[in-house]
DNA sequence: CGCCTTTTTGAGCGTATTCAACATACGTGG
DNA sequence: CCACGTATGTTGAATACGCTCAAAAAGGCG
């Protein structure tokens, strides 16, 4: 079993002021004497694929920034499966719940390789009045993206599904994206690993996307559109 | 074509102060002094089934708080077609991106006979700092339903789907609930119009649910859980 | 190299879709 | 009040699609 506790490959301290994707996130409204004030550690973290960063009822003691790659979300069926209902990627936050639940209300676990700015949760409710604009900003991206999930990863053929979760990956003027285990796939899109691998095969057949390298495709982004609204 | 403008059936001004299911509203925690510096009227609307409450790409002039009722978000495909991407119940609120972004990102249609409050965004705007906390709790719930939607509407077999759909109408303590058009089942369920006839055709013969009156059903919801998460 | 996990492929089956016909309800005007 | 038209709901038959179960192939990793 891969996906056990957070295991951190690799942390070390940040200063938050330099953050390369600081205009994306949820600091980016503070000012030095901001982060002055803030004496509590926030780590940078890197996640293989596959590392749960929390799980589902654990209490809630942090959220977490995606500065890279990409986290599913799932949450638990009544017959002990479970279903992705979300992804979380660059820029977006992962357990935002902390700030109203004292659960995480998901299991988090990349998908990718992926990294990760660690807040615990205090220095959050401390920044609270300074990050009011910006933790808005990301309850409604994240109501974007769980919509989108919905929209173009949950209706229409496996097929479809499957070309709109390639042009999702990165964006088309990215000459090549890396997809998941067909598990997490299937269950993404709704439907069996089984399905997922045929539909790839397929495409890979029909040269609608070329495997460079293992889980590396090169995309016919026309073609994937087209299927994606046509099928 | 019965989705057309918000035609108001009936309107008048409410003292949002000793409203019914305050409790539940963004308004939960103001003062008599905060409702005294507000002078903008605050509507309350009653829709009946099929009346659209604001259309996607709008400018986004309010947003509104459910009293009764049930509300569909619901977003347009490439193809043209149009998916139910989530629900807004009894106090949950439609069009929060009223908040964040100058644009409507669903078009809001009741689905049963509803009651809802308009706040224009600019009284949200004034009193903002007062309101962040339900703010937050406000989006909190609609990532909740969104991915609620994804687990119990939009996963396993259309029975499933639809045995769920009968148990999230109302609780099992309420005595009967009130079903909407076959076209609506489907889009939120993700299948076709016929099949969700031939599923609902199906619950009644088998006495799962009992037709009392056009599209008022009394449940077995013993039988609908069993359905639920078997098959 | 052998073991385990993940991926892939195949065959048969069941469910949902499609397309079509028919039924029912509702509202309007004769 | 009934006749008619439209919109909505229901049912049937054939097809297609995705699922299940099973087995084989292809990677990692000790």
């Amino acid at each position: 079993m891969r996906e056990t506790e957070i295991q951190a490959a690799w942390y070390g301290l940040e200063t938050c002021e330099k953050c390369a994707i600081r205009h994306l996130v949820l600091f980016a409204d503070l000012t030095s004497d901001d982060f002055n004030s803030v004496h509590l550690p926030i780590e940078d973290i890197w996640l293989p694929p596959g590392t749960a960063l929390y799980q589902q009822e654990q209490p809630a003691s942090a959220l977490f920034t995606v500065r890279e790659g990409l986290i599913k979300l799932e949450q638990y069926l009544a017959d002990g499966g479970y279903r992705i209902v979300s992804l979380v990627g660059q820029g977006d936050v992962a357990g935002l719940e902390a700030t109203v639940s004292p659960h995480y209300e998901h299991t988090a676990v990349a998908l990718l390789p992926t990294k990760v700015c660690r807040l615990p949760r205090d220095v959050v409710a401390k920044l609270s009045p300074k990050l009011n604009r910006q933790l808005m900003e990301k309850w409604h991206a994240m109501v974007q993206r769980s919509h989108q999930c919905m929209r173009e990863l949950s209706t229409g053929s496996a097929r479809q599904r499957m070309a709109r979760l390639f042009l999702l990956l990165a964006p088309s003027s990215v000459e090549h994206c890396r997809l998941f285990g067909r598990d997490d796939v299937g269950a993404l899109l709704g439907i069996t690993t089984e399905t997922a691998c045929r539909v790839v095969s397929d495409f890979k057949k029909r040269r609608v996307i070329v495997e460079v390298a293992s889980n590396i495709f090169r995309r016919d982004a026309q073609a994937l559109e087209l299927i994606s609204d046509g099928d």
